[in-house]
DNA sequence: CGTTACCTGAAA
DNA sequence: TTTCAGGTAACG
């Protein structure tokens, strides 16, 4: 569920609360716990590795969160579909779904929800691992047209799904990539490796603004997200196309169209997204 | 590269 | 009853 912008605002709603603490208590659900952490796991490997542990610092790298460990290790997290990370105290009523809980020194948990579970942890050393699976990050300096461009060329996959990929840009999703086509006027089904650099310009500066409106409204709570306290995102009442499916365009009120992009559905405008493909071939003049 | 699986529920 | 869901990993 969560995508960057979503991951970013309960990283800043958590950190200035976790940077600091020491966790005292650690439970997951039984059932939860391979799912979780992988069947190598045990609770009792993991208490021993989490417990009397301080955090120093949240990060997060695409859509993963980076709980910083004062023995030099790292918490990694990704909350996948449906998973949720609340800062509560114990006497407050428990979350739906609740299936691990992280008690610090200053009282309060932090609890970790997720109706499909298929959400992960994961114990690691350093950052190797995330660096070899994903892709720079767009709202950073390191995200750069001409690398982009280069990770577009010769593909002949629909320039949805490359955004997709974590390797082209991380922590793009389903919201997101949509909305970043429909701002670069694009069509989501073009072939990568096809689009001009006009539009190739257009999408590189797109993605960061959708991404960075994202974060402004807190991110989109379309089912199951929620930030840092368990409140709701705004963002979902700002999207131009993603659920839009026949409502109209705000642009030129023709109706949002669905279809199906490499398995995930797909929301575009018909008339203001072009193949924008280069030079001929029936394209930016249609 | 596309397809399938992981899990649970809400909506059609 | 069937389909769909904001993600990824493991397949062929």
């Amino acid at each position: 569920m969560p995508e960057l912008p979503e991951v970013e605002t309960i990283r800043r709603d958590l950190a200035p609360l976790v940077s600091g603490r020491t966790i005292v208590r650690v439970d997951v659900d039984q059932a939860t716990l391979p799912l979780l952490a992988g069947p190598a796991v045990d609770i009792e490997a993991l208490r021993s590795s989490l417990s009397g542990r301080a955090v120093s610092t949240l990060d997060r790298r695409g859509k993963y969160l980076l709980f910083r460990l004062d023995d030099g290790r790292t918490l990694v997290a990704h909350l996948r579909m449906t998973g949720r990370l609340v800062w509560r105290c114990p006497a407050d009523p428990p979350e739906p779904y609740q299936r691990a809980v992280l008690g610090f020194d200053d009282g309060h948990e932090l609890r970790w929800c997720d109706l499909r579970k298929f959400g992960t942890w994961k114990l690691v050393d350093d950052d190797e691992e995330l660096a070899t699976k994903l892709g720079p990050e767009p709202m950073e300096g390191e995200f750069a047209l001409a690398a982009f461009r280069r990770s577009l060329q010769g593909r002949k996959a629909a320039i949805k799904s490359v955004l997709l990929d974590q390797k082209s840009v991380a922590g793009l999703g389903n919201i997101y990539v949509d909305e970043a086509l429909f701002r670069a006027r694009i069509r989501p089904d073009t072939p990568a490796g096809e689009l001009a650099e006009g539009p190739i310009k257009r999408l590189f500066a797109a993605v960061r603004e959708v991404l960075e409106q994202g974060i402004q409204h807190r991110g989109a709570s379309f089912r199951d997200y929620v930030d840092g306290q368990g409140h709701t995102g705004e963002q979902h009442m700002h999207v131009q196309v993603f659920r839009r499916t026949g409502k109209p365009c705000y642009v030129c009120t023709t109706p949002i169209e669905r279809i199906i992009v490499g398995q995930r559905s797909t929301h575009y405008c018909p008339r203001c997204q072009k193949s924008g493909r280069r030079r001929r071939g029936g394209t930016s003049a249609r």
